[in-house]
DNA sequence: GAATTGTCACCAG
DNA sequence: CTGGTGACAATTC
């Protein structure tokens, strides 16, 4: 019997992302808006799976990851089934420990994870599969500005702006 | 902002 | 080993 991913799609005003969850959890949550592509890229990471469209079983979920998207502020208990090497999980842990409006470096990564690039930070976060839920835009260069981001700068920069007004103006 | 230099892990040859 | 490449970092203009 072959693992079960089931996806679907939702909008938010940053854009179209797809969302795909196992049996155990989310298996990934992209931006993009080339719907088709997307869902290869799907297929190609489960090759032994059957992917499944499944808009209306997923819809609260949809609905609760657009919310995460939109109000910062708002915690989505939706069940993570991230897949990975040990690193990586360990990574994407301490980037979910990340409080809402707050940033830090991938240099000071590297340092509490005893490695020696921040580098090697910047590789496993950089295999993030799962969107703003593992807030991979919370790290940021050293100085503060943004190089760069998996679903676009622009994107990363958007979703920090509303963290920080969510902390400052209570909304 | 952009360009430059230093660096380190990783991979292809 | 050599060369190329980065979601880095520090410095400089």
């Amino acid at each position: 019997m072959p693992e079960m991913i089931r996806f679907a799609w939702g909008t938010s005003t940053l854009g179209d992302f797809m969302l795909a969850v196992s049996d155990k959890g989310l298996v990934a949550a992209e931006f993009s808006p080339d719907h088709g592509a997307t869902e290869e890229a799907l297929h190609a990471r489960f090759p032994d799976a059957e992917v499944v469209n499944k808009q209306q079983e997923l819809a609260d979920c949809l609905e609760k990851v657009r919310q995460a998207i939109e109000e910062p502020a708002f915690d989505p208990t939706v069940a993570l089934d991230l897949r990975g090497t040990p690193y990586e999980i360990g990574v994407w842990s301490m980037l979910r420990a990340i409080p809402m409006g707050e940033t830090t470096t991938y240099g000071a990564l590297a340092v509490k994870l005893g490695t020696r690039d921040a580098r090697e930070v910047t590789d496993a976060i950089a295999r993030n599969p799962i969107a703003v839920l593992v807030p991979c835009h919370r790290v940021v260069k050293k100085d503060g500005s943004i190089s760069g981001y998996r679903w676009g700068v622009k994107r990363k920069r958007e979703l920090l702006r509303r963290e920080q007004n969510a902390g400052l103006y209570g909304h």
